[in-house]
DNA sequence: TTTCAAATGTTATATTATTACATACTGTTA
DNA sequence: TAACAGTATGTAATAATATAACATTTGAAA
């Protein structure tokens, strides 16, 4: 474990290239860039991924199976997640908007289930992409 | 073609099998539940997948690679869908709920950008589940 | 210093999805 | 009706994503 911040070797290894990509990133992708560092199989990386997004660090982008490091609340166990994604240039942004997490946090349905977790994921045209 | 619902055999085929489902259906269950009707291949599976996705006939569950017919607006083209996932008995309900999808359509975020579809997936405990 | 949970290393394999290319069907319209 | 365009189909191969299973090591705390 990596006392300042709780995190073992590999997941500090994984969370870094995670948090300096400006997209998000692929398990594969990180395993190929890992592997000067040591980490050389499948396993290694998902246990780490599985490990961070346990602990809030980053994201699973579920439309694109990639995740993304958590800007909204750093470092804070997050259920709540929500993202941008332009459909031209697949430019995902993580959402902080208060009100509407606000919104589905206190959301209930017709039939009583209680809602511990969501994911949100809209699709759209980015301003730049709209432009062109 | 199909005249009366502008399905392809292949479709039809693949939109029976997700329609008579409780649960979301995985494209390789599909797929092995359709090759006595002569569908073999993963490609013929996925193109139908694709195609019923475009018409609204069905949607995926992200979270769980999984299909499900559209039971909310039928026949209609939906960009705009919310399940719900229980996360014990993993029972996945679609959200119907005028209030919900009114709220995320007109949601606009900081940047401007324009959003077109969205998908959302609650997870949580169902009321069965709830009790036990 | 034993002990236990968490983390790691490794091999193999399962699951999900796409590429690429050849062929056939369907409706339109010249 | 012949030609065309668009859509759908069949097929083989492979790419991409994810997990199972098992042995071993590490780290913190009792």
């Amino acid at each position: 474990m990596n006392k300042e911040n709780n995190l073992s070797k590999n997941q500090q290894i994984v969370f870094d290239i995670i948090e300096k990509s400006r997209e998000p990133v692929k398990a594969y992708s990180i395993l190929f860039n890992v592997k000067k560092k040591g980490i050389k199989a499948p396993p290694q990386v998902y246990r780490a991924l599985e490990k961070l997004i346990k602990l809030g660090k980053i994201h699973k982008v579920e439309s694109k199976n990639a995740f993304v490091a958590c800007k909204s609340s750093n470092c804070e166990i997050s259920k709540a997640t929500a993202f941008s994604i332009c459909e031209t240039c697949e430019k995902v942004t993580e959402i902080s908007d208060k009100k509407l997490s606000k919104y589905l946090k206190n959301f209930h349905d017709k039939t009583g289930m209680i809602y511990k977790k969501y994911n949100l994921e809209f699709y759209g045209l980015c301003t730049t992409c709209k432009r062109s």
